[in-house]
DNA sequence: CATGAATGAGCCTTCATTCAT
DNA sequence: AATGAATGAAGGCTCATTCAT
């Protein structure tokens, strides 16, 4: 339990102030991520944006990586719920209009605090990211691959393989894009790399 | 010079012994952040691995960040020579030829030292990587901008967004696939998003 | 912020067991300039000897050149503090009396620990000594300009040229013998070297 | 010999270029000095600066301070060599003629590079100065010791005490002034001081 | 539980000195 | 003799983590 709950919080803060303190801490990262990048984040400055202190900050965190992990999991949930909310919305749509919608979603998300999202896409895979903690980018790909699956119009060998190579190449292409300042029509950017991966190019 | 020099060699050694130990430090430094990630690597370690004492380390780098800068340089250097030479060989050939031909020699360059690539690429941005350092990879982009822009069978608006997009998007696929091992026709779901991307999708 | 207060301690400690360890830094320093010169003054030496770690000497100093600041403005406090008494005591004395009272002052301030007495010396012009360091050195000179000022039997020009001539031919006067071991009526040469300065000469 | 020799050149060179060598060596340390500090003074750099490799310095030097040692004894014996010349003009003068001129000698001294004239005073008792050394100095100290010995107008207990005196006192109060930029009349304000601490004050 | 002072391993970097060429 | 690359001890400083209050 000693290495295997490195990235786990430590312990989950069933009273209201508990709470409070770890998602005020998580916050407090995002913050300093966005603003410094990794060479601002330390337990620290972190317990101190947080209006913590580093005591408290250890009281609900193992470790400075953990603070890391809850973050990313917390940007993969919300992710997952603007997709979540997007599929569901496009389930019977066109193909390339789903894609789309999706790249929409894809996009804002990754825009929305571009150097925190950049930061955690590296960090990501640095950090084992412990399984719980996957759980949620899992989840993401877990979602697409159904959607996938479940298309008529497509006919894919490995729906799982898809869904976790569009979203890495939407990553990549959209980080990409940010960090050059270059997003006009990004998301049509991507959905035309995305039907074209899907055997499905929209120009046909 | 002070700052802007952060990330440029020190001194180019004119004799042989100094060139093989600026060499032999580089590549001290890939084979560390191969083996133990961006956490093993420190100037003690990347001296002791390359033979050197750390003084000397400090006679040929400014510091730390300026042999990841060099590091970064040779791979780049090394991935704009394997595209050359592609390049100029699918030069006439299909679009989808040439495009399968460049994707086998991105998955290839990516392949052979994954977590080295992966890790470079997450840096790349966090150094600025002063214009020095960053001709290199500037240099693959214009190269494939200007073969995407040589081509009668394409319309590009604007080759060079073209062409980073390409750059980034193979970049975020194949990192992805290798960190999954699921490297199997990792060329062809890499040349299949590209040629969507440029409106030319395979499977027309 | 960052640059100016170099010299001006980190944090003011507020419980009493931090004003302890700045206070121990602090004294720890003056042992060690004492007994060993500024070769011997680092920080970890400075913090072992003070019985605390040198990142609590990095809690109240900002570094090494703050100690030395602290430590200079400790001293003049001292002397500031010494030379009130007396000039208080002596302020409707004749001039050659009050004169030899500060002789003996200075003369028992640079004894009680002549090495750092003028180690101090020496350091208080490297360091740009920030205003508010500088402030004590300031204060003993105010303070005895207004008594020069103050006194009839003086028409001087400029009491606060006059005033730092004084401490510093007094200082040079004093250093030098205590560095020859000649201190014999050492407040007395110093008296003589005074009074001619101030053309009252007490042979007259 | 070998703690005795640390200060001692290495070698009296004999051949013309290795003269040259050894003065271009003095002569960058102490632009170095004046220019940066003892911050700034390092074995690398004052081998630069003369234009010779590290190597060659320490053919001549048997270390850092030796240079220091053989810097602090050339500006004494320049020292040495004004104030003999204008002893011998006052020989004969009335004493406060001969003691104006001697101030302005040193104030001419200390002025011309002030920083390195403070810097050398202050390192000159750090070093121990080996004997040889600290001959020049001494030599100062002992002409000046002579000249008021043979003067019948004073009756001093010992001249050499006075002699280290009023060169003690002299070198506080012009240092202190440049460092503060009062240098008007400065050599008749040290002027007063010396006959004042003589006994002799110029108001009578 | 919260606080924040204390700890010290660890890392970066400099520079006096040596020595192979 | 001269050169300058190499060495590595030494020292400055940071920051994750612990623990007394």
């Amino acid at each position: 339990m000693d290495d295997a709950n490195r990235l786990s919080p430590r312990k989950t803060p069933v009273q209201r102030r508990g709470r409070a303190t770890a998602e005020a801490i998580v916050e407090a990262a995002a913050h300093i991520l966005e603003a410094e990048g990794l060479a601002g984040f330390n337990t620290n400055a972190v317990a101190a944006r947080a209006g913590a202190s580093v005591g408290s900050l250890y009281q609900y965190f193992p470790g400075k990586e953990a603070i890391l992990a809850a973050l990313a999991r917390r940007e993969a949930d919300r992710f997952a719920a603007a997709l979540d909310a997007t599929l569901s919305r496009v389930a019977a749509a066109p193909l390339d209009e789903a894609i789309t919608a999706m790249a929409a979603v894809a996009v804002a998300h990754q825009s929305s605090r571009p150097r925190l999202a950049r930061l955690l896409d590296g960090e990501e895979q640095r950090l084992g990211l412990g399984d719980e903690a996957q759980a949620a980018t899992r989840g993401t790909a877990d979602r697409l691959a159904r959607f996938l699956a479940g298309r008529p119009d497509l006919d894919l060998a490995d729906p799982n393989e898809a869904a976790a190579d569009l979203l890495h190449l939407a990553r990549g292409l959209i980080d990409g894009a940010l960090e050059r300042s270059a997003a006009s029509d990004l998301a049509g950017r991507v959905t035309r790399a995305a039907l074209g991966y899907l055997g499905a190019a929209s120009g046909c």
